[in-house]
DNA sequence: TTTAATATTTGACTATATTCGAAATATCGG
DNA sequence: CCGATATTTCGAATATAGTCAAATATTAAA
């Protein structure tokens, strides 16, 4: 992966809108949902959603299928993969930092405790 | 963490020269680098840097710390691994889709356990 | 205390992002 | 074809980010 092509990506969910939509289409899976209804769920105006879409859209980061009269997103999780590996490529230099760096696989909720 | 929390982290990641930044001191480890150092390797004005490095920090993702005259910039591994579970939190809704999604199949971070 | 080294703050300028209503486009069912 | 539905494109107003030279702080050494 590219420089220009992560921050793309990077810019794409720095935003509160977006890293909402991409934060539903990473949990909805392949099946995706249509734009519509991502609309009706955040609230946005259609115009908005669609201007944020497609920066996600664009960074790689989603995809975009029709399905009648809908238009279906859905997350490209390669894509994400390969984004949280650039980040986090070459931890401390390669040495053993596997237990400090390595970035969590699944997450089940656990008591991860923060003190404001 | 909160949404908002990681529009700041990813904000100050989508950006060439932060990016640039924030990737060398993964790649660094602990022992962090000092600000000139930093803007040597890349090449930016003084000034330009610690605007990049100021929203890194303020956005959690490197501490700073002085050693002398100089300041010395870290990369912030926890602060790391929480923005990447947060980006792939709940992957097609806990569904069986680990071949799919799982980012590089690696166990939850614990603590870290690093000789300097 | 004076000087040099290191880093930050300030300030002025330029450029880009976000928002959303209204109009346009594409699709479906009759 | 026509009306209804779903989504995108356009346009204009508003807001925020990036750049870097010069001035300022902080520390160390002579």
């Amino acid at each position: 992966m590219k420089a220009d092509e992560a921050v793309s990506a990077l810019d794409a969910v720095a935003h509160e809108h977006r890293l909402a939509v991409y934060r539903m289409l990473v949990k909805r899976g392949p099946q995706g949902l249509p734009a519509g209804e991502i609309a009706a769920r955040l609230e946005l105006p259609p115009s908005s959603l669609t201007f944020h879409l497609q920066q996600l859209r664009h960074a790689g980061l989603v995809t975009q299928r029709r399905l009648g009269r809908q238009i279906i997103y859905a997350a490209d999780y390669a894509a994400m993969n390969r984004l949280v590996a650039y980040l986090t490529e070459n931890c401390c230099g390669g040495a053993a930092c596997t237990p400090a760096c390595a970035p969590a696989a699944v997450k089940p909720a656990r008591h991860q405790r923060r003190s404001a």
